[in-house]
DNA sequence: TGCTATTAGATTGTGCACAAGATATTTGAT
DNA sequence: ATCAAATATCTTGTGCACAATCTAATAGCA
């Protein structure tokens, strides 16, 4: 017999990874700020970064995020001329997300802002590691319990 | 001299922890769904049912939430019937938040909804511990460098 | 060739987050 | 007693998240 569940607030893993995660993005606030980026809009230049011209799909399908939330924010990156979105012409349902020079620019920047954050936080890079290690395993859990049966996939 | 960071998308401890987040609120969803709440409302309740009748100031200090947060949200868990907002008479900026009897209620429920998310996620107890309190450890040195150089508080 | 199901995206509506600024109340120093 | 600073909350505006619904385009098959 299980002990029962603790309805404690400070008991609750998923209360600490929804303080982390805020507080996290409150750390890059002020650095994505001054590159004219929130931290969503960093994620999918993060994505770009490493595959450019992607469709909004997959960006979704490698982010955990759907088309109500990418699709206003890919016009907002592209109305602050970060990317282009350009319909397919082989297939019209699809929009490929192109970097502009000031996009891909950008990466430097997050360079830096990256070295500095690692700095701040200045804990052992191998602890960063288990623990980044760790979440994802947790992460692997939830997806095969909520993703509506899709195949596992190689995830973060 | 320290390695460059990675701006890899899967090496980002910060992606992880926001991907994990939302696909852990994602899992309580339809379960909270059915207690008439939200995930930010349950977690003000979790609050509450430790120690009724806080304001919406000691409320936000646990939940790192600030009122723009809060006041609509306790507004809508008053609409709903969950709790009482009274301003205090001693002083009257303050708002202190009262559970009412359908929201004490909640309660029993909630425990019921964590037996059986536990029993999804079917990790060792021992690890999903040590998870969290890695963690909260995280989060602890992130409090110190976000936290406008507030007194370190015991937290999570 | 038509018709149906599937797919990709866009739209709508609700509810967070949070910065910035406004308002009202209280405290504290004169 | 008075007024300036501090405090608690509310308001406004922007930008996610995500469910639900809609539209248009494609694919599959009878």
């Amino acid at each position: 017999m299980p002990d029962r569940a603790s309805l404690k607030l400070n008991d609750q893993i998923c209360f600490a990874l929804y303080a982390t995660s805020h507080r996290m993005t409150k750390l890059y606030r002020p650095h994505l700020s001054r590159m004219g980026l929130t931290y969503p809009q960093y994620l999918v230049l993060l994505v770009l970064w490493e595959a450019d011209g992607l469709t909004l799909k997959e960006i979704g399908r490698r982010l955990y995020l759907d088309s109500g939330t990418l699709t206003p924010l890919l016009k907002r990156l592209e109305r602050n001329g970060h990317v282009r979105r350009v319909r397919s012409a082989a297939d019209e349902r699809e929009v490929h997300v192109h970097l502009t020079d000031a996009g891909r620019a950008l990466q430097t920047d997050a360079g830096h802002m990256l070295d500095e954050l690692i700095c701040d936080i200045d804990m052992p890079a191998e602890d960063v590691l288990r623990l980044r290690r760790d979440i994802v395993g947790l992460l692997e859990r939830l997806l095969t319990l909520t993703d509506d049966g899709a195949p596992l996939r190689q995830v973060v």
